[in-house]
DNA sequence: GCCGTTTTCGGCCCGACTGTTTTCAGTCG
């Protein structure tokens, strides 16, 4: 799967915007350019124009205007609208598109399957200018009579819209995170503010966030509030306010944002009732007893408040309301994984397909990093688009792994693969090439709206094979996004523990999937889990991070998960593995 | 809008898939 994320609304940064919000700007100029018919070639260059900048190297913002318009495929009018989205992140033809478009037609370009030409039947024929009013065409029927719609399209727009509508106001965590740590580090700064400290859903490492919440604790409430609303990202919503609470909004941030105000004696308290989750705090630990009805006294901290109920301390990212308490009152909290704990990486992307970085660059910095190994696992070959591996290459970069390992001892580079699942469940290559890896991902990439029937068999079928050493992002999803192909959890965990294949945790934060909620099934069924970074690029190893908070949150220990192993010990289970084939 | 050039115009990328057609347009990776 290539990098690329459709991302159709350029967020508003205060600083300079970064080359993946310039990619989106420019993808979301040609977009509107498409529904208005502008002239395709034209249209077409901001599509190149857009990937040449998601491919660069150095960020934009670094670079002088003659060093920008020396980039292939970047001229001078492109030039201006690129200066013009770093110094006040929008340029003039976008602007006047966006002007001549409603904000709902602009959401309808973010469904996918449905591009420009069909977004703009909608609008001009259907007469459909918000989310809702789409919804609505859909209910009744009228989408079908449109000009290349009929039946099956419009159930497929029905379904992709409720989920839109659904998503409105809701931010994937890896988007907003460093955000909303420079927002708590500029209340803390506050004059009033004692204490301060995000809490909720953000504490807690939800993948996906639909409120912020953050902690703030002052003497004199008033005058936090008037310091509060000076800060020029935030704009209260007074009539959602209320004595206690700040509610409102982060600039360029989807999620609404609620502040707890209080003061600094209840601060802990008030972190605790907001960190855990409803079920977290109201779960009962003793006859008539819960976190929240103990919270009636100050605490010096939240290990005090834990141990006053006889308890272990529990983590914010456990505080779900499922089994910590239970192992809190046992002593039975595992051990989760840390960082520290991460021994390698595995399931990367290099130029071989569509990696931005050679392979080289990818061991030598994931070497720099401290790590063991490196598992390369490229497109194979039924992935055109990403430039999957012919016979030929996988000989080529299987030779030039050779000579790495040679130079770079005591590292070592795997070869993998990152391997299609075809329609009927098979992998992409014949036994001899599928036997030259020393391991294999297994993943879908197309024919993504099977029924959980045939995508569940399908995976059967993939994990069943001997040469299958991971199974890669199982359901497909893209948070926020795109719903995954439906599968049964149950039956795929199942399989693998049976077979011995890995699941993956895949860290990007626009998946991670397998979803944490599954990962307990999969420790109590003996399965191994692997986080995975499926890095295209060097920088795309630091994704390991948001990986680990979800395989914490699903209490994951170092010794269930792959890529823990020491070096000498995975060597071992890649082998064990193709023994047994 | 970009690029290259026998330099100021004329050409510009692809293969698979899907759902809609009745031979193909739109979308995507």
């Amino acid at each position: 799967m290539p990098w690329a994320i459709r991302s159709f609304m350029p967020s508003i940064k205060i600083v300079d915007l970064n080359n993946s919000e310039i990619k989106n700007s420019l993808k979301l100029a040609a977009q509107l350019m498409e529904l208005h018919g502008e002239n395709p070639f034209k249209t077409r260059s901001y599509v190149s124009a857009a990937d040449v900048v998601g491919g660069l190297d150095a960020e934009l913002s670094t670079l002088s205007t003659d060093e920008i318009l020396a980039i292939d495929g970047i001229g001078k009018g492109m030039a201006t609208n690129i200066s013009g989205l770093l110094e006040r992140g929008s340029f003039d033809n976008l602007d006047k598109y966006m002007e001549m478009t409603p904000a709902g037609v602009v959401e309808m370009l973010g469904i996918s399957g449905f591009g420009p030409k069909k977004v703009a039947v909608l609008w001009q024929e259907g007469g459909a200018e918000t989310l809702e009013q789409l919804m609505e065409l859909c209910l009744q029927g009228k989408v079908a009579s449109l000009k290349g719609f009929a039946e099956k399209s419009q159930e497929t727009l029905k379904a992709a819209v409720a989920f839109l509508i659904s998503n409105q106001y809701k931010e994937k965590y890896g988007n907003i995170d460093q955000a909303i740590a420079n927002l708590v580090s500029a209340i803390d700064g506050l004059k009033e503010v004692q204490s301060c400290s995000e809490s909720g859903q953000m504490r807690r490492r939800m993948e996906v966030i639909d409120l912020v919440e953050i902690v703030v604790a002052a003497e004199d409430l008033d005058a936090l509030r008037t310091s509060l609303n000076a800060l020029q990202v935030l704009s209260e919503e007074e009539k959602k306010s209320g004595p206690t609470t700040w509610y409102g909004r982060h600039v360029g941030i989807k999620a609404p944002l609620k502040l707890h105000l209080t003061s600094p004696d209840k601060f802990v308290q008030r972190l605790v009732e907001t960190t855990g989750s409803v079920r977290h705090i109201n779960m009962p630990i003793a006859d008539q007893v819960t976190i929240k009805s103990s919270l009636i006294r100050p605490f010096e901290s939240e290990e005090e408040l834990y141990q006053s109920l006889g308890m272990k301390y529990i983590v914010p990212e456990l505080r779900e309301g499922l089994k910590e308490i239970e192992w809190a009152k046992n002593d039975q909290i595992p051990a989760l994984i840390e960082m520290s704990d991460l021994k390698g990486i595995l399931h990367n992307h290099s130029t071989y397909s569509d990696g931005k970085h050679t392979l080289r660059q990818m061991a030598e910095h994931c070497q720099q990093l401290g790590y063991e190994y490196l598992g390369i696992s490229d497109h194979s070959q039924t992935a055109v688009y990403a430039g999957g591996l012919q016979d030929a290459d996988v000989a080529r970069q299987q030779e030039e792994i050779k000579q790495l390992n040679e130079e770079l001892a005591p590292f070592k580079i795997f070869s993998g693969i990152e391997s299609d699942i075809l329609a009927d469940g098979s992998l992409d290559y014949s036994e001899e090439i599928l036997s030259s890896f020393d391991f294999i991902v297994a993943s879908v990439h197309s024919g993504l709206n099977m029924d959980i029937k045939k995508a569940t068999d399908r995976l059967l079928k993939a994990i069943y094979n001997p040469h299958t050493t991971i199974l890669g992002h199982m359901t497909g999803r893209l948070l926020v996004q795109r719903e995954g192909y439906p599968v049964d959890h149950k039956a795929i965990i199942e399989a693998c523990a049976e077979t011995g294949v890995v699941i993956e945790i895949n860290a990007s934060p626009y998946r991670l999937d397998m979803d944490w909620r599954w990962i307990d099934y999969a420790l109590e069924k003996g399965v191994k889990l692997s986080i995975n970074p499926d890095a295209h690029r060097m920088d795309g190893y630091q994704d390991m991070y948001y990986g680990l908070q979800v395989a914490r949150k699903g209490g994951l220990t170092a010794k269930d998960n792959l890529n823990s192993m020491s070096l000498p010990e995975i060597t071992a289970f890649f082998e064990q593995k193709k023994k047994k084939k």
